[in-house]
RNA sequence: GCCGCGGUGGCGGAAUUGGCAGACGCAGCAGACUCAAAAUCUGCCGGUGUUAAUCACUGUAAGGGUUCAAGUCCCUUCCGCGGCACCA
């Protein structure tokens, strides 16, 4: 057969892309009898840089599954949108002066284009953008359910303010401490925030996921964001005053060992002590420095630790009664536990440095290293002295009796701990979300009533920031100024507005039902989708976004709204494709490319193929023009084999094991992230289709469905070549009879003292009797036996025969 | 610093999860075709030794250990990447 002379992408893609569209294939419907698979990536946030080569990775590896599982018989959702609010987006505006409404029209409009042109079988009919006023009114009522639920509260919260912009910055923003856009002095400024509870969710954060099947690393870094720790909250009096320090710690059978004390510079009981603080001139001056520091700064370890003792206070340690100093270093952080520290120098390596540094005692209290020298930290080896009542217990039991003691005494509580803070809420920002509240001076705040949502972002002349920090919202008074819903009185509405991680902690649920005004989906929907079945992202969004939405899908099954207590069964994670020098792809470093252009030079198939076939899909990897250029190789290969193909419905003899064993190994590598290994099984067999120099039209046919799901377009074209009427998309997904995938024949390598000396060939099946016979008498193998004793023989059956001599 | 992940030819990677290291692809070298080049096809392709196939030794970041057998398991060290809460 000779039919088409060459393969031209450029003149079959747009074909089929049209087609696709025309005849709505990938258009989804609820009303279905086959079983539901919804396939999620995560949708992107639409830049103006236009799309990297980077994100089609994850977008054509679910894309792989979704069409493979459409021609298993599932009715697959597989939807996109845009994720489009954002702090990019508003900078670009101020400083070109264009609505980041326009801009991001723009935006998307291109990313859709360039996702177009890759053949991606979205169904388009649900396409979402989170700053649409029809979307965001969702993310408004999810918050007003928050706040009517009391997880929503107001709190004091410092943020990166640069001094001379008069600008609230993110940290991204702030680099080396100095304010990215001016370089100016940036400092912690306290401002009132709106926080939601994640943390009153914390545990169940933890728990559900025994539920679901998320890749394990994942499932760690969530575990330990969440940082559970049991442990005590002791609590140590203040030598002539009231107040009292609580401290929280995991090592309550250390207490003896505790021998001064060290607070964050932001502890409220400062200002307390004030008077009884001899050098409170130095400590506030300490207090100063240390609010310029962000919280990642003060915890590293490598600096020198800093602290000023506070003069005149002395704590009493409750175990021991000895009396014990009192320090502020910028070291602990007011954000984690109480804000204050035992410390217990002897166990522990920054209390031992610092103790060390000031000449504070150190105190062995468990047997086992040389405190003099170095922190003794592995506790658990050792045995407790110097503690009292305690002495003699290994440490564990002497948690347990000392937390005892310390209950009954009234000293201490057991305590759970999580590392997980609220979620900050708010920013002061004009492109994000209006939050629906109005402030009354008679009742408090109020949430607008659910008839008045969407609450619509007003039209702005100047999207910066007020000079004291406020958002720019601020400035439209006929905006701000509005009647209280709950009294009629004068009300002042919220300025500030929502994170860009509002609008994706929910997004998933609207593909579902993407213009239902009456609710953020229906209940049928909900009911047939959830859960999403397989979810893949970033490693980056592991502890904020995945933990945010799952967090707000929590929340919204526990008023009944969504069916199934986890958003996502299954999540997976892509590495990222660097640039050619190894380096992240970015402007800056000139290192980005641009899908577009190969899809002009090599054509979108080529370009997905190489996206799949580049490496290990869950690491990251350079990009290299070179690799493209093979795999369009392997498409012109697949093309001609219409020139060595002859007329029959069966595989051939020859092929038929390869054929069986490559449906196998190529329908199994879809589903576990092993593209590039069933993209080289798909190579393979095409050599050997060459190497044979003939193919049947069976045989063709089942590559090209098992190429189909990966390289969509010209699987399609030379399905039509072959005369078909109905596109490969509609066909059923090939199977594979499992006894037919083994060989009859295997090699089996002979080993001498675990070195390869030989090797033969027996039926698969074969016994180790026979095996032993054969490898002894394989030459190469038999003058390694020679004079030496058999000690021992291993027989891996199909694998391995190896033989232990001595001498 | 803390948490997580990784390190295999010149490059991307593969290795049935403890069983023949280097599948597949790229780059490179040699040959065929061509007036020539490109494309295509064929062969070679971790290192050292041997003219050479064969063969021998060596080799999976470094060092040590367990095992008949280690890229894979354990311990120590080094290096790289992701995250660290207002980039998304």
């Amino acid at each position: 057969m000779n039919a088409n002379p060459s393969y031209h992408p450029e003149s079959i893609e747009k074909k089929w892309q049209d087609r696709w569209e025309e005849k709505q294939v990938f258009h989804v419907k609820e009303s279905d009898d086959r079983p539901k698979f919804y396939a999620l990536i995560e949708f992107p946030y639409p830049s103006g840089q236009g799309l990297h080569v980077g994100h089609p990775r994850p977008y054509t590896a679910l894309d792989v599954v979704a069409r493979k599982r459409r021609m298993q018989g599932y009715n697959v959702l597989f939807p996109m949108g845009w994720d489009a609010f954002g702090l990019p987006t508003e900078n670009y505006a101020i400083k070109n002066k264009i609505h980041p409404e326009k801009v991001t029209k723009q935006n998307v409009a291109r990313f859709k284009a360039q996702l177009q042109s890759l053949g991606f079988s979205f169904d388009w009919s649900r396409e979402i953008n989170t700053t649409d006023p029809s979307y965001y009114k969702w993310t408004q009522w999810i918050f007003l359910k928050l706040f009517e639920k009391g997880l929503a509260y107001k709190q004091e919260i410092p943020i990166n303010w640069c001094t001379s912009c008069k600008i609230g910055l993110s940290n991204e923003e702030v680099v080396q401490g100095g304010c990215e856009r001016c370089g100016g002095e940036v400092v912690q400024k306290v401002k009132n925030q709106w926080m939601l509870k994640i943390t009153e969710y914390a545990e169940r954060l933890i728990n559900d996921l025994d539920e679901v099947d998320y890749i394990e690393r994942v499932k760690t870094q969530q575990k330990n964001w969440i940082g559970k720790s049991k442990g005590m909250e002791i609590k140590f009096f203040i030598e002539g005053s009231e107040e009292v320090l609580k401290v929280f710690t995991t090592r309550p059978d250390t207490l003896f060992g505790a021998t001064y004390m060290v607070i964050s510079p932001e502890h409220p009981i400062l200002s307390k002590l004030k008077s009884q603080i001899e050098n409170f001139n130095e400590v506030h001056h300490y207090q100063h420095e240390a609010s310029k520091k962000s919280d990642f700064e003060r915890s590293e370890l490598v600096k020198e630790k800093t602290g000023i003792e506070l003069k005149g206070i002395k704590a009493i340690n409750p175990a021991s009664k000895e009396k014990m100093t009192v320090w502020i270093s910028d070291y602990v952080l007011m954000s984690y536990g109480t804000g204050a520290i035992m410390a217990v120098p002897g166990h522990d390596n920054r209390d031992w440095e610092f103790a060390n540094k000031f000449g504070l005692p150190i105190k062995e209290v468990v047997k086992g290293g040389d405190v003099s020298v170095e922190a003794f930290t592995e506790v658990d080896k050792g045995i407790l002295v110097n503690s009292g009542f305690i002495n003699g217990l290994k440490p564990q039991e002497g948690i347990d009796k000392i937390s005892e003691w310390l209950e009954k005494e009234e000293l201490g509580e057991n305590k759970v701990n999580y590392k997980l803070r609220d979620w900050v809420f708010s920013r002061q920002r004009y492109w994000g979300e209006p939050i629906p509240l109005v402030y009354c001076d008679d009742c408090g705040w109020v949430p607008l009533p659910e008839k008045d949502l969407p609450l619509k972002l007003p039209k702005v002349d100047n999207y910066e920031p007020t000079d004291d920090g406020e958002s720019p919202l601020a400035n439209i008074k006929d905006w701000v100024i509005t009647m209280c819903p709950s009294c009629n009185k004068e009300g002042r509405r919220e300025t500030d507005t929502m994170p860009q991680w509002a609008g994706s902690s929910w997004y998933y649920l609207r593909y579902m039902d993407p213009n239902n005004d009456n609710a953020l989906a229906s209940k049928e929907r909900l009911d047939y989708w959830l859960p999403v079945d397989w979810y893949n992202g970033g490693m980056e969004h592991t502890t904020l976004h995945l933990l945010y939405s799952r967090f707000w899908h929590k929340f919204l099954y526990d008023i009944n709204v969504v069916p199934t207590k986890e958003p996502y069964y299954k999540r997976t994670s892509h590495g990222m494709i660097l640039g050619e020098n190894n380096e992240k792809m970015s402007k800056s470093k000139g290192n980005v490319v641009n899908p577009d252009e190969i899809v002009e030079e090599f054509g979108a198939d080529t370009l997905r193929v190489y996206e799949m076939f580049i490496g290990d899909f869950e690491k990251s990897v350079p990009w290299s023009q070179n690799g493209v250029k093979g795999c369009r190789r392997f498409l012109d290969r697949v093309w001609k084999i219409q020139d060595i193909m002859v007329d029959s419905d069966e595989f051939s003899k020859e092929l038929e094991v390869k054929m069986h064993q490559t449906i196998k190994k190529v329908s199994e590598d879809y589903e576990n992230l092993k593209y590039n290994t069933g993209i080289a099984a798909l190579m393979t067999l095409i050599n050997e289709f060459y190497d044979l120099g003939s193919v049947t039209k069976a045989e063709f046919k089942t590559l090209l469905m098992l190429l189909n799901p990966v390289a969509p377009h010209i699987t399609e074209e030379l399905w039509e070549v072959l005369g078909h009427n109905e596109g490969i998309v509609e066909q059923h997904w090939p199977t594979w009879d499992e006894e037919k995938t083994v060989d009859k024949y295997i090699e089996i390598a002979v080993q001498v003292n675990g070195k390869v000396r030989g090797k033969v060939e027996v039926e698969a099946e074969a016994s180790k009797e026979i095996v032993e016979k054969l490898a002894k008498e394989t030459e190469g193998i038999k003058e390694h036996l020679e004079n030496r004793q058999i000690v021992k023989e291993i027989y891996v059956p199909g694998r391995i025969y190896n033989i232990v001599v001595k001498g």
